[in-house]
RNA sequence: GCCAGCGUAGCUCAGUUGGCAGAGCAACUGAUUUGUAAUCAGUAGGUCGUCGGUUCGAAUCCGUCCGCUGGCUCCA
């Protein structure tokens, strides 16, 4: 009691306790307890919930204390956001008539919104760059005062700082409004910072680009200088190496490279030519998955590209989505539309005949073709396209089967991804916002339900899951899966959606054992999502070279001369009798040319043969990764590589010995 | 769709203040008979994305359209 009358209070870090003086702030426990500058916040930890200061922050009780450093998020996020503040500062001073939009810290790095009529070049970003090394140089303090709203609205006025003020204004009354100063520069911010510009140790400017002002395509556009920073500079190479292995493995470039795929100017963008080699990759795929899907019960089917407008306008896309789809084409005077999607398809299937209860559930499965009109500035290599095949399927059931059946389609998902080798995901749970009823069709309750269904479907798998609050389709919840990738990148994944909208649009029905008509729920879900997409994924995720069982050729064989050239064709026969999908180098080219090519191409094996292979009648292997493998025997080989084939391993068979 | 940048041979790129369009790799032809990531020589290959303008003259300057890239927005 009476804190206010105590002379100081005491801190705990560690197994060491200081007493601190009334004013002191986290600067002096630092100090104190001889922590480095890579201590960027604190953790203060008391009774009450663990809290997250700044250093500048005064202690006002009695605590104990953890330095938190750049693994810490939040320090991270305080350090990248003091960076993001040094680019404003920068760039005002470079640039007096820039005005500022918002610059927070994001996943690797931060960002800055700057409205100017000065157009910024990658040349300005070197300028940028150089100020900022100055004013880190100058090791300015950072430090918060707090306002009225007034106050903090009369103060960016006059420093003719519109976006401020517009933001300020949607600020609570009453609370005051922490503006953060360093130097001769000052910002309207809610923090946190570290305490001296002169923390940051290693950053870089990135790239530039248009953002619209708070996200809306109706607002100014604004120009976005991103970057990123570190607490050394080995950290901040070692992420610019790992931006330069990102491109270096992206899919576009590797699917030319690799004669996976092309997207022609001629033939229109956002659109796919897959080549024989990534043709072959996705029918594997295709192949596998259906085969998956049949093992588990559902029935694969087809169904038209095209059909009446009609269907759309009755399960109700046609007003949610139309400005997305492809115009309506005209046939003898009624209006046909590019398949968006497969679900009024499968459920015409479903209304053929009338279903009995017994009969559910029916689960169809179709690789189906749909178009959609993807804004241009969107469209990405294979990932984001205007016409891809969904790994689609629909399931009807009961609304007791509900939970048995999303169970069962997480197992699938769950087996899928790691199949391919995604061992990490994230699953969301994505529900409705209940305070905006204009963007969800049907009543509370059948929500309800359905969201329940789909949270216990996840705890019965023992998934950790995130709910995301106003994240569900407008016809229903659903469950989305980002999975990462082996560069550590998140990408869209599964979704599972339960789908309130389609049975009742259509009025789909099944007998019960009441012999009364019930409406039958629907889950609609993809896997792999698209095969575009999702390939083009897998060819990041494996930098190209394919799996044994996905690689379109698996193994070249080559001979050292001319002399081994029949030889080696005797050898790539056996091979492909045995299923495995070879080729024969009989180019003119030295040895050490061929196995470059092999290389390139990301074979998994190089068999060569010269003649000390002839005479013995066996082979020498090299593996792409692993290099020279030695001599063997070509059944021995043959007998592994169909062993590594066979189990879909990530991995090659002599990896473990 | 919006903002910015870019578009030269199959690929990666050079091309000065506007003055006859270049290199490396790939391809093709020939020589070489090769031992674990590039043998040598030669040949061919381009309406400089499109259309229009300025100019004695445009890859180069200006405009238009198309496409791509990075973002924003969007993704049933």
């Amino acid at each position: 009691m009476g804190r206010e009358a105590r002379e100081g209070f005491v801190v705990r870090w560690s197994d060491r306790s200081e007493h601190f003086i009334q004013g002191s702030t986290f600067l002096d426990v630092k100090k104190a307890f001889g922590w480095k500058n890579d201590v960027l916040m604190v953790r203060v930890i008391d009774d009450t919930q663990p809290q997250v200061l700044e250093l500048r922050d005064r202690i006002d009780r009695d605590c104990a204390v953890e330095p938190l450093g750049f693994n810490d998020e939040h320090a991270r996020g305080a350090l990248r956001h003091t960076a993001s503040h040094v680019l404003a500062q920068a760039v005002k001073r470079l640039f007096p008539d820039v005005r500022l939009g918002i610059g927070p810290a994001i996943e690797d790095g931060f960002y800055y919104d700057f409205d100017t009529g000065h157009r910024f070049t990658p040349e300005d970003l070197d300028d940028i760059e150089k100020e900022m090394r100055r004013i880190v140089k100058q090791n300015l303090p950072i430090t918060r005062e707090f306002m009225s709203k007034e106050d903090a609205r009369k103060v960016f006025e006059e420093a003719d700082e519109p976006y401020k003020v517009e933001l300020i204004g949607e600020l609570p009354d009453g609370e005051p409004i922490s503006v953060y100063r360093q130097g001769e520069f000052f910002d309207l911010c809610a923090g946190p910072h570290v305490p001296y510009t002169g923390y940051l140790k290693a950053f870089r400017l990135l790239s530039i680009a248009g953002a619209y002002w708070r996200g809306d395509e109706n607002r100014p556009m604004l120009q976005r200088i991103y970057g990123t920073a570190f607490m050394d500079k080995e950290a901040l190479d070692a992420h610019l190496a790992n931006l330069e292995e990102i491109k270096r493995r992206d899919h576009r470039r590797l699917g030319r490279e690799l004669g996976l795929f092309s997207i022609e100017e001629e033939g229109g963008p956002g659109l796919v030519y897959w080549h024989p080699k990534g043709a072959l990759v996705r029918e594997i795929i295709e192949h596998f998955w259906k085969e998956e899907h049949r093992k588990r019960g559902y029935e694969i089917v087809y169904t038209p590209h095209i059909a009446k407008l009609d269907l759309w306008e009755v399960s109700g896309h046609w007003d949610w989505y139309s400005e997305n789809m492809y115009s309506p084409i005209d046939v003898d005077d009624t209006k046909y539309l590019l398949k968006p999607m497969n679900c009024p398809f499968h459920i015409l299937i479903y209304k053929g005949k009338t279903r009995s209860y017994r009969d559910l559930p029916i689960k169809y499965a179709e690789l189906g073709t749909v178009y959609r009109y993807e804004r241009s500035g969107v469209l990405h290599g294979m990932l984001r396209v205007r016409g891809f095949t969904q790994d689609d399927a629909h399931l009807f059931c009961r609304p007791d089967q509900l939970e048995e059946q999303l169970i069962g389609v997480l197992d699938l998902t769950q087996f899928m991804l790691k199949t391919f080798g995604y061992d990490e995901f994230y699953c969301m749970l994505s529900v409705r916002d209940q305070e905006d009823k204009a963007s969800y069709i049907g009543d509370d309750e059948i929500w309800e339900q359905a969201e329940a269904a789909l949270e216990n479907a996840l705890k019965a798998k023992n998934l950790d899951y995130q709910i995301d609050v106003g994240e569900a389709k407008f016809y229903g919840p659903a469950i989305d899966i980002n999975i990462k990738d082996a560069m550590g990148r998140l990408w869209q994944g599964p979704t599972i959606q339960a789908d309130l909208n389609l049975p009742e649009r259509f009025d789909i029905h099944y007998i019960g054992e009441d012999g009364q008509r019930h409406r039958p729920v629907m889950i609609h879900r993809t896997v792999l999502g698209a095969m575009e997409r999702f390939i083009g994924g897998l060819i990041e995720h494996y930098a190209g070279a394919f799996p044994m069982w996905l690689s379109p050729v698996q193994v070249r064989v080559m001979p050292v001369s001319d002399k081994q050239s029949d030889y080696a064709k005797v050898v790539a026969k056996h091979l492909e009798k045995q299923g495995l999908r070879t080729e024969c180098d009989l180019g003119q080219d030295k040895i050490g040319y061929k196995i470059r090519q092999a290389q390139l191409e990301k074979v998994p094996y190089m068999i060569i043969v010269g003649d000390k292979e002839k005479q013995a009648g066996n082979i020498s292997v090299r593996h792409r990764s692993l290099g020279d493998l030695g001599p063997m025997g070509l059944d021995e080989f043959a007998s592994k590589a169909k062993q590594e084939v066979l189990s879909k391993s990530l991995e090659s068979v002599f990896a473990r010995s």
